[in-house]
DNA sequence: CTGTTAGCGCTTTCAA
DNA sequence: TTGAAAGCGCTAACAG
């Protein structure tokens, strides 16, 4: 514990920068002189002290990640893909959970600082242009992901194919009346989440391309959740003219649409036909159809890109697109 | 970015010392001085090195957490009581997550260090007596939450009391076969889990309690997860006398158990009564009776002993107990 | 290949 | 109250 560097030195009767050359695994040490200061740090069981190490390189060795709402199944899943990279080199992942816009500015403004953190990664906050300056004067390498921002790196699905998909899916089974149920306006602007948003251009898009004319009273946004959309999912249930099949902008949402066509009786697929988004690991147990992306994928792959502007290589301000593809399951069937 | 504590005291007219005393809010400076030096650093946009910081003061300003599969609802609700504690203070959270055996023993080893870490929180994992001594020695703080060890500090949930409390409630809605579904028991031994353990333990005394004795063709353990569960729930439905009800060690393995009465056409609860454990978001959704445990507040109240082993008073090897309760609802009925 | 030296930017004595 | 000075334990540049 109390053993430093000079100790080892002395011990080994060697220099002091011979025994950070051993540390570091440099070349320039005879294997004869290595073996002697390795057995005298085997001997005095030394540790070399990682806060200093840090100090003296002007590295923190930690990869800081900033995740909106990290409990969502979607976000956990990102954070493995994280963990599990991070896990296998000598970075350590500090975590920053988002929940109020507050923070959300706050992280944004503080934890890029070349002092606290080496990376950072950033799970679907879409930093805005005045942020984005920001984090580039800091000089800290970012890398985004699930959105995407101008002259910044990132990898990301597109959702308005996601979007698209889940619609095209159902109206190819003969739906023309669609429901959308997908996060509160307020509350994607504050955050400035795109998905949600996305999602609903290629619904929107979709409906167009077949000449289904969008009913806005189909389009419902509220916090996002379960239980929002449940309440939501219910109001499109009770209309005159109810839709016949809804997409979620999520599969946490869809799950909620399926509680309220539970609440009123409706029958799923038969009268209801819903579409989640994510393909979470529970969807597969509700058999909930929905769009799949790449969630681990998609943060280990943010690591790689992170590790490649951390070894020098400037970061392209490039956008990496990542494959999605519909799970067709029992939630959607012909109307 | 490149001023330094140098600058901002050349600046101010003051020592280098007065500086690090406005810094760190001593009271030991004159509030002119101390104005005149906070308008130069406002001037200079002055920001100390929080790494020069650390190293100076020897803290690091950081909390790791040992989480096993932190993908787990359960494991992940812990984690957002955590955070939220600590994004109150200004120390940071490092996640190291575990699912791997030799992960568990390096972690274990190596992140618990003075230079790395200020202390540490262990989720779910019980560090063996030989560990126990490692930890101890040095000298970091360590708090651990849902599981004990001796001469450790902790909080906890009686898990054999939980078991019970399960089964009590099947035994006397009239079960008497009543199956049970956990852990795997090299799993459970490898990573020393407890709780599964426990929970097994709390199960049979209940039957010992009520005079049934039990058939240990009706005790299952498999992998952790939905799969594992459904296929040994799936065995348990197909023997000659099935059980009338299950109890199974978390709500994920509960979920499994349903997807297994699914299969086979066993209703529920009319043919067939689960309870869970852990009472996770998705229990509700499901209907599921289970108990239920105070996950966000395990992570938050680990925190707070966390700190006050921090601030200096000696961490009390005690454990606190959390409370436990069962929820009925709609998964269990009498017999 | 190896030893020496100069910091890294703070915190913290110790005097004044 | 304040200033000056001594490190914290290492990395990295430089001289040999």
């Amino acid at each position: 514990m109390g053993a430093t560097i000079r100790d080892v030195a002395r011990a080994a009767n060697v220099g002091l920068g011979t025994v950070s050359r051993v540390l570091n695994n440099s070349p320039l040490v005879s294997p004869a002189t290595r073996q002697r200061v390795l057995n005298v740090i085997a001997e005095l069981n030394y540790t070399p002290s990682q806060i200093a190490r840090n100090f003296a390189s002007g590295k923190t060795l930690t990869v800081a990640t900033i995740a909106p709402f990290f409990t969502r199944p979607s976000v956990v899943e990102r954070l493995r893909g994280i963990e599990l990279m991070l896990s296998a080199s000598n970075y350590n992942l500090v975590v920053f959970n988002v929940e109020t816009v507050e923070r959300r500015d706050v992280c944004l403004r503080d934890v890029p600082r070349r002092d606290r953190t080496d990376g950072l990664l950033v799970i679907s906050l879409s930093p805005r242009p005045q942020e984005v300056a920001m984090l580039r004067q800091t000089g800290v390498p970012v890398v985004l992901i699930d959105t995407v921002a101008d002259g910044m790196a990132g990898v990301y699905v597109d959702d308005v194919a996601g979007g698209d998909l889940a619609t095209c899916h159902l109206i190819e089974l003969g739906h023309r009346r669609i429901g959308f149920v997908g996060d509160s306006l307020e509350e994607v602007q504050a955050f400035n989440f795109t998905s949600s948003r996305n999602r609903l251009r290629g619904y929107l898009q979709a409906l167009e391309r077949y000449g289904i004319v969008p009913n806005p009273a189909y389009q419902r946004h509220g916090i996002h959740g379960r239980y929002e959309a449940r309440v939501l999912a219910r109001e499109l249930l009770q209309l005159a003219e109810p839709p016949t099949a809804i997409v979620a902008a999520s599969d946490t949402q869809a799950m909620g649409v399926l509680e309220a066509a539970r609440d009123l009786g409706v029958e799923i697929p038969a009268s209801l036909s819903v579409v989640g988004y994510d393909d979470i690991d529970i969807a597969e147990y509700l058999g909930l159809t929905t769009v799949h992306q790449p969630l681990f994928d998609s943060g280990a792959r943010g690591v790689e890109i992170l590790f490649a502007a951390l070894s020098g290589e400037p970061v392209a301000p490039a956008h990496e697109l990542l494959p999605i593809k519909l799970i067709p399951r029992a939630t959607t069937a012909a109307c």
